[in-house]
DNA sequence: CAAAAACAAGAGCACTGCTCTCGACTGTTG
DNA sequence: CAACAGTCGAGAGCAGTGCTCTTGTTTTTG
């Protein structure tokens, strides 16, 4: 156990680290990853830009750090919108984790980039982001699964080919009991299509197609509902 | 009609005009749009760095410039996906400019990126990008009419509500005859999902989940067949 | 042929990420 | 308690960036 002193020394530490990120966390809402100084963070924290580089060896490092916290932040933010309706309502639920999926991408469009947009130059996805990216897919699967035990289907499934049915079978396993190869096709679907949905808006895309984008989405989604035969 | 020594210039101009905008490429291809460098260049084409702006006043007008060709680039191609199928061969054709869009998105990641990644900080999309940008989404809705009008349709129509019809209105008036709301829905559902999918697996969100991605995005692609009444 | 416009080059400004060195301070240990 | 090792903050400095301004040259135009 560490003594009284080294404690408050790494206590300080911490709290550095803290306000670094913070401040860099602001800067990134306001003006986007790529231009995330390290300079202009140190300056806003009174303090030398160097200094900054004994808490975080790189700016990508601080910048995986927030990718971390945004990363675990709209986890929370979905599985808010998962446990928010009652467990039995499945649509309810399907409807909490997409609706809490695109307010979260339009209340931190920059984390939303950062997360899910392309990646930055030059720049890799270390290993420890791989765990909190897996939090929303999850509740996504946790969804499906307790669908299928229900006894639902999918509508008009695909025949699905045993290549395709090894293919996905590291995403068949995360749930328990494990998923058919047709909801497992069909949810990856839907995770793909709520994604699209929300990047294509986000990004700007779609503003010369769709007068009612919170509309337009809500038809989506429960049109995706449909399709996994959660309704 | 200018005369022979002004169109000489302008030769001369158009073809340095090129030789940039053929260098940007090569380096946007290697290291991505946030790397690409007016001084880098400049240097490969042994000038100085403020000759370069007498051409592209700014970098971003460059990679507008780049955008651009990119977004015509890959509408060329996923027309000629289209193409390659008889054109009552509705399922075909879904497949070719399906495929088309993954292929080329692999080829070109950094163009695609820069076409559907998140927006260059602080860059937003001039006028002139908009036009070419929707070469994709109406080869896919041309598709869609040509199903409709072959009177088949879309699986499990969801019933589209009023304030959503009117809110894709102007999807659906894109094409001759005009898509019915439910084929609008479907439509934009399709070019989501593969959007997408496409851009997980390209930004590296999949690599943990699926094995073989270019199986599953042929049965993602299939299934949206069968979404659509393509099949 | 002279005026005007276009052009290429260089210097320079303000900014970036990052490294290195320096002195000051803290905590541990002989 | 004193010496030592490790941490810390600050400053200078390097190499790079986008972009502007000036200077001199070339080319086109009236």
């Amino acid at each position: 156990m560490p003594s009284a002193p080294q404690t408050a020394r790494a206590a300080a530490r911490a709290e550095l680290t803290r306000a670094i990120l913070d401040r860099a966390g602001e800067q990134l809402a306001e003006t986007g990853p790529a231009a995330l100084s390290v300079r202009a963070v140190a300056r806003d924290l009174g303090m030398a830009s160097s200094a900054v580089y004994r808490y975080f060896p790189s700016r990508d490092v601080l910048l995986t750090a927030l990718l971390v916290e945004a990363y675990d932040d709209l986890g929370a933010a979905v599985e808010a919108g998962d446990g928010a309706a009652r467990p039995r309502d499945l649509r309810g639920r399907w409807r909490g984790i997409a609706h809490a999926l695109r307010t979260w991408a339009h209340e931190h469009p920059h984390r939303y980039a950062l997360a899910y947009g392309s990646p930055v130059p030059g720049y890799a996805a270390p290993g420890d982001t791989v765990q909190p990216a897996t939090r929303v897919p999850f509740a996504l699967l946790g969804l499906v699964r307790d669908a299928q035990v229900t006894g639902r289907t999918p509508v008009q499934g695909l025949r699905v080919p045993a290549a395709e049915k090894a293919s996905v079978a590291r995403v068949s396993a995360f749930t328990t009991p494990a998923l058919t190869p047709a909801y497992t096709v069909r949810a990856l679907m839907a995770w793909q299509t709520l994604f699209g949905a929300v990047s294509l808006e986000l990004f700007g895309h779609m503003a010369e197609a769709v007068l009612d984008p919170a509309a337009h989405y809500a038809q989506v989604v429960d049109q995706l509902a449909a399709d996994l035969g959660l309704s």
